[in-house]
DNA sequence: GAACCGTGGCT
DNA sequence: TAGCCAAGGTT
């Protein structure tokens, strides 16, 4: 997001401005009990911050709470393993952001006993700390009067000064980042910045804004201008999301399957999950699989059991995994350098999973225990795509 | 600047 | 259903 900017630009008292007034008493009524902000240490801010990294409050909350409660502290978290790190990220995605915390907290422990940076510049040093957590830290638990910027306050700030430039561009956000840089009052930037967040939220949302609950909208500049405010702020529309067909092996051997360790950088790092990957145009989903199998493991199989198709979406490609399920081959898996197990269904859930591995465990547990798949998706879909 | 990087609720 | 959107950072 954008850079962290001082206020102080125009000089004036912002503290006296009407407009600011209103937005920081409504915020003292309407200020929501989250959780990070009960007890909130520079940790648990920071921490916070991280989850809610291109996450929403509602989803972010339990990940929140289950990590800081498991971590309760940066000493703490400097000194977890790292696949229990990942382990409490399971399911919140964007799992760099767990390697970067667990990196970022082991340099505070080691360098600065455990005590964060009270700057948003020195913040900024730290991974996966740019310029919107260095600013929210800095104000929210340091109190620097410095504006942190993120998607809430971008659209407020975009309707209330009707921008119709696009606010992903970097100039556009220096320039509402400036606007409000001018209207941060000194010693309340935290509240102020949370303010906007919350407003952001709860009544200027990208959908149906709550305009008639708005403590600033005498002001709005979107309000007063156009039919329907909400169409700011204005986005160019996203690319095309490619699709992908990609089939997966739950290979057993003795009442354990055989999983592999994901390389620790790109998507989904450090996770475990089964052999596969995507299908080759004009191949088979079975075909496909047993070549995954053996270019990854080394391994063949025996007959392949369709068990149906896992749909999933990341965040820039939609992918349809086609599971099957087969009986190892003689022989040890030889996966070039990517560490593997034969684990036991208790034992792999155990490890930092993908969603996409987890919705698949679940269909082969209730294969196996029902002996049927789930209405609508079983194994003739699966067969079918073959 | 732009591509990459998860997940799930909502409409 | 399929797209939108999110308390962004790294490369």
């Amino acid at each position: 997001m954008s850079a962290p900017r001082r206020t102080g630009r125009s000089g004036a008292p912002a503290r006296a401005d009407p407009r600011v007034r209103r937005l920081l008493a409504w915020f003292d009524r309407h200020r929501r009990p989250l959780p990070w902000r009960l007890r909130p240490t520079p940790y648990r801010v920071w921490v916070a911050e991280v989850m809610l990294q291109q996450t929403r409050v509602a989803q972010a909350d339990p990940f929140y709470r289950r990590f800081v409660r498991r971590f309760p502290t940066v000493h703490a978290l400097a000194r977890a393993p790292a696949p229990e790190v990942l382990k409490a990220w399971e399911g919140a995605g964007y799992y760099a952001r767990a390697r970067h915390l667990h990196r970022a907290a082991r340099e505070v422990v080691a360098r600065r006993a455990g005590a964060l940076p009270r700057t948003a510049r020195e913040l900024a040093r730290l991974p996966g700390v740019g310029p919107y957590i260095a600013a929210a830290v800095a104000s929210l638990a340091f109190g620097e009067p410095v504006v942190a910027l993120e998607a809430n306050g971008l659209r407020v700030a975009a309707r209330w000064t009707a921008e119709r430039g696009d606010v992903r561009r970097a100039p556009v956000r220096r320039r509402l980042a400036r606007w409000l840089a001018d209207r941060l009052p000194p010693d309340r930037a935290g509240p102020f910045n949370e303010a906007l967040m919350e407003l952001g939220e709860t009544v200027c949302r990208p959908r149906a804004p709550r305009c008639g609950a708005c403590p600033v909208a005498a002001w709005c500049r979107a309000r007063r201008t156009l039919p329907d405010p909400s169409v700011l702020p204005y986005r160019r529309p996203p690319r095309d999301k490619p699709r992908v067909e990609a089939s997966v092996v739950a290979l057993r051997r003795g009442g354990r399957w055989l999983v592999v360790r994901r390389p620790e950088t790109g998507l989904l790092g450090g996770l475990w999950e089964f052999p596969g990957g995507k299908i080759e145009p004009g191949e088979r989903p079975e075909a496909a699989a047993r070549r995954e199998l053996r270019e990854e493991t080394g391994l063949a199989a025996g007959p392949l059991e369709p068990r149906g198709v896992v749909p999933h979406e990341y965040s820039h490609f939609s992918v349809r995994l086609h599971l099957f399920a087969g009986r190892a081959g003689p022989g040890r898996p030889r996966t070039a350098g990517r560490p593997y197990r034969w684990a036991s269904p208790a034992e792999v859930r155990r490890l930092p999973l993908p969603r996409a591995t987890v919705k698949a465990l679940d269909r082969l547990v209730r294969w196996r225990s029902r002996g049927t798949a789930s209405p609508g998706s079983g194994s003739r879909r699966g067969r079918t795509a073959a």
